[in-house]
DNA sequence: CGGGATCCGTAAAGATACTG
DNA sequence: CAGTATCTTTACGGATCCCG
């Protein structure tokens, strides 16, 4: 690899060498975002094969960029070094870019309900949810039956569920609208309040967690740089 | 392309399939320092191939970030469109990650005498030189005859001439050391006030030229991002 | 000389399957 | 959970050639 690089003194050319191959800055995305062990990075990269993912990781080892944690008895976990983590504001403006420059509707086009659903789970703040356990279920009538409902389920003092198949457990806010609605009110190119309002997202259920859905339900990572204050 | 591509509807996902197919950002950071021109382009980014380069110059202007002026009678020329110009803060920080985290031992391994003096005659500043012609002879010792010497010749109203076989012209100044620290000075790894008074970058001739050479010779457009101002 | 196109061998990536 | 193994497809690099 080394020695088909770019083979320039330039800086942008030796960094990338590390960024550009096909991948990386999507799974460096992830990682910023706070994945650190194997399939959890998967879930959020689902279209990367893990042999390949396996093989970037050890490329970002070499860069310094990632180290490899608990090489003993447990799994290892893949977290950032200072030299990654220092990646962030790139990757957030490029991240802006794209949100300021690339078509919506073409976005759009690239929907998927698991992978939006995974990071609505990561981006949950339970926070302001009742303390008590909480399942909320979303309803995509559009899509296939295999992808057509969700439950998240907050636990106090768990991390949050996600689930495809029903869980069995009483239903205490139902979220039914189309993917392409969620998608987009998740990434902030629209309000979710503003769909709820005309009518694009159904809430049903629980008031209280209904007023209080723009509180926990969060949002991309990296929907704050383009709109407004979240941290 | 769309068909392989991440189908993420993350927007870092969206800019990495513009940004990440080999050889892009060189490109883009080669477009950000100026050149317009096909083989232009090529000098500064001499281990791609043509056939690659064409495309690449495509897939950017389906991207809506390059555009091609002149598909009349002359020769094209590709220029950034305000799209593409938005990603110099972006490449810049990317410049300045590298050259604060990549060795520069390992970044000195990829010395290349030839592109070095192309980017040198481009980002000299020809203003704080005498109001005539001046040739100024660049000798490296160590490099094979014929990457030893090369000429910059600089006529007033003219773009500055690069040569790497004798025009037979007086030259006014002579600049002998070797190509790492002539590099590294370059580049704004070290100050070339400070090698040139360490001895080990020897001038030669016009002592005019020679006390202002930090006025004329310029730097990498993109060490000022690192070490101070030069716009 | 500028601006490519073509052909071909190698290297990387994708799809699936399988394992400790 | 955390990866390998294997096979196919695509991308890339290098050389050569073409045309105005």
């Amino acid at each position: 690899m080394s020695n088909s690089s770019y083979s320039q003194f330039c800086p942008v050319a030796m960094a990338a060498e590390i960024l550009s191959p096909r991948w990386t800055l999507v799974l460096l995305g992830e990682m910023l975002s706070g994945s650190t062990r194997f399939n959890e990075i998967r879930r959020g990269v689902p279209r990367m094969s893990p042999a390949l993912l396996s093989k970037r990781l050890k490329e970002l080892e070499v860069a310094g960029v990632v180290e490899r944690i608990g090489s003993n008895a447990d799994f290892p976990e893949y977290h950032l070094t200072e030299r990654g983590r220092e990646l962030r504001p790139i990757i957030m403006s490029i991240g802006a870019w794209a949100q300021k420059w690339i078509d919506t509707d073409v976005a759009m086009e690239k929907l998927d309900a698991q992978l939006l659903m995974w990071n609505m789970r990561r981006n949950l703040n339970p926070d302001p949810m009742p303390r008590r356990r909480t399942v909320v279920q979303f309803i995509y009538p559009e899509l296939p039956p295999r992808e057509k409902h969700w439950w998240l389920i907050v636990e106090p003092g768990q991390d949050v569920d996600l689930c495809s198949i029903d869980p069995a457990h009483d239903v205490d806010l139902y979220i039914t609208t189309n993917l392409k609605t969620m998608t987009k009110a998740w990434m902030g190119h629209t309000s979710l309040s503003k769909e709820v309002a005309d009518g694009a997202i159904l809430l049903t259920g629980d008031p209280v967690l209904s007023r209080s859905i723009t509180q926990w339900i969060g949002s991309s990572s990296l929907a704050c740089a383009y709109v407004g204050p979240r941290a």
